[in-house]
DNA sequence: GCTCTAATAT
DNA sequence: AATATTAGAG
């Protein structure tokens, strides 16, 4: 056993009195038990306080078979009751009624039934954890209580004078409880005593407090986020470096289980059956636009036109997700109703570990090799109708339930809270036009795609990375298109819905119930269209 | 000597 | 499972 390097060990007080005589209690022989080796180690240490010879076990099963051999050798044996791979009531029953040796039930449960579970397997009484020494100096009146026991029972007679210092001993356990507990940390000028056996009630992560961990993260940005830093943005009196280390790892764990479990998905290449959102806190690494404005026209894809791509970096920084949306206005497709034959051209596509290029089934949009679609994609339904922004070779998992202008005139966007609390967005604005206008002006606003907890209230405008961290906001894409020529109404008018897929967010009680599980979702067939928007959205 | 992190303990 | 503590690297 580890414990034997007691720096401890040495008394300190003087030895009690109780006894009366010198030669007792001193060297009371004691075994005590228990697997928690804290404990063990400070309820040696002051069993030495006590004079008292100790033999500590962390193994109740080895305790056990110590008594079984050497049985003679203890006066009294203080057992944990509450111990792995053991019922330490049985551990009672044993040593207390079947070896009939004293023995001291120790828990730091002092339930009314626990203690009398424990009584009533041959304990001789119970100590309250944390136990203190003057609790342990009194346990030798248990070893003299069973002589004089034994005694008066060769004379036939019963002696009950001891039963009152029992029910002595049971309530200044419990007082002692009182003190000890909801300790207002005013332990500080108590005796070595208590300073030996009292202990800091252990942190507990409050979402108030976690807030304020997330805030200082979203602050700081993944690579700065160390444990310093935090702690002193969170600026939380009484908190220190290593409780938020801890946390700090905690939340890690959890980001590295979520990107691994995001990992599976681009394995599997059962398309569209098999997609799933990303996970809340998975960390973004970079957000934003590249290139792309009107005045920047692309000439170096052999074509005509404008280019602009939004990129999303996402998961670990070994590793990064990329998504792009890229659009390209070029000349160089033609639609019958677009008589400039301008064509908005959105691609998406991901990569990762940096191969760009390399068309992946991305968890949201699902396999999207051929990721190229016209644009028009933007369904403008005046109600709901239970999918949209869909286009011809993609979907995602929006299902609007509010279409409608919002903050001013000439923006639309959908929205629809899923049931776990994210919703996903699209948005569009035609600054320059008046919606169902086809005729009257060929501009096209900005318009986005974002998810996150809550309608986007900066539809149009590009999610701030650290809203995605808090919200579980994760992706987003945005940009302004204005001017350019294209009528999204018309090129959506006439399609049924037999072309949209819609994505349905299927997700089990369970799942609503954890935190960290996104939705996944599947596509449908149009004919359950309804049914299942009735089932899931009401 | 301090901080961070992963591993381990409670 | 959540939090605390430790070990060892930088």
């Amino acid at each position: 056993m580890k414990i034997e390097n007691n720096s401890r060990g040495s008394p300190e007080t003087a030895p009690p009195q109780n006894g009366g005589g010198d030669e007792f209690p001193v060297g009371l022989r004691v075994l005590a038990v228990d697997d928690d080796r804290s404990c063990l180690l400070m309820l040696e240490a002051l069993l030495r306080q006590c004079r008292y010879e100790v033999i500590v076990k962390d193994k109740a099963s080895e305790a056990l078979e110590l008594l079984r051999k050497n049985k003679d050798q203890f006066d009294i044996v203080l057992s944990d009751v509450i111990m792995p791979g053991i019922d330490g009531f049985r551990l009672l029953e044993i040593v207390g009624l079947e070896m009939d040796l004293p023995v001291i039930m120790m828990s730091a449960d002092d339930n009314v039934d626990t203690v009398r579970k424990g009584i009533m397997h041959g304990a001789r009484d119970f100590l309250l954890k944390p136990i203190r020494l003057e609790e342990l100096k009194n346990i030798w009146q248990h070893v003299v209580r069973k002589k004089l026991g034994e005694q008066s029972e060769a004379k036939g007679e019963a002696n009950n004078n001891n039963i009152n210092s029992d029910n002595q001993n049971i309530q200044h356990n419990r007082r002692s409880r009182e003190d000890s507990n909801d300790g207002d940390d005013e332990q500080n000028d108590e005796s070595d005593d208590d300073h030996l056996t009292s202990k800091k009630p252990r942190l507990t992560w409050t979402p108030e407090l976690h807030s304020k961990f997330i805030n200082a993260i979203n602050q700081l940005g993944v690579a700065k986020a160390v444990p310093k830093r935090i702690l002193d943005l969170m600026d939380t009196p009484g908190l220190n470096r290593e409780n938020v280390a801890s946390h700090l790892q905690k939340y890690r764990n959890g980001l590295r289980k979520n990107s691994a479990q995001m990992g599976q998905y681009y394995d599997d290449n059962g398309g569209l059956n098999r997609i799933s959102g990303l996970a809340p806190g998975i960390p973004l690494l970079s957000f934003g636009e590249q290139g792309m404005s009107r005045s920047n026209p692309i000439e170096r894809f052999g074509i005509n036109g404008y280019h602009n791509r939004s990129v999303i970096e996402y998961g670990s920084t070994q590793s990064p997700v990329t998504l792009g949306f890229s659009r390209t206005i070029t000349q160089s497709l033609s639609h019958p109703l677009n008589q400039q034959n301008i064509l908005l051209r959105h691609q998406i596509t991901s990569s990762q570990g940096g191969q760009l290029g390399r068309m992946m089934q991305h968890p949201r949009f699902g396999d999207f090799a051929s990721s190229s679609l016209l644009s028009g994609n933007m369904n403008r339904q005046p109600e709901f109708h239970g999918s949209s922004y869909m286009g011809s070779q993609f979907s995602h998992d929006i299902v609007s339930s509010q279409t409608g202008l919002r903050s001013f005139p000439s923006h639309d966007y959908q929205y629809k809270q899923c049931p776990n609390g994210i919703s996903v967005s699209t948005s569009g604005s035609l600054p320059q036009v008046a919606r169902n206008d086809i005729a009257s002006t060929n501009a096209f606003g900005s318009h986005s795609f974002t998810t996150g907890t809550g309608p986007s209230s900066l539809a149009g405008q590009f999610v701030h990375p650290s809203a995605c961290v808090s919200n579980g906001l994760v992706a987003g894409s945005g940009g302004e298109m204005n001017g350019d020529l294209l009528d999204i109404q018309s090129f959506n008018a006439g399609k049924s819905s037999e072309n949209h897929q819609l994505m349905l967010v299927e997700q089990s009680p369970e799942q609503l119930q954890t935190e960290n599980t996104f939705y996944q979702t599947r596509a449908i067939s149009p004919g359950t269209l309804d049914a299942a928007v009735k089932k899931y959205y009401q």
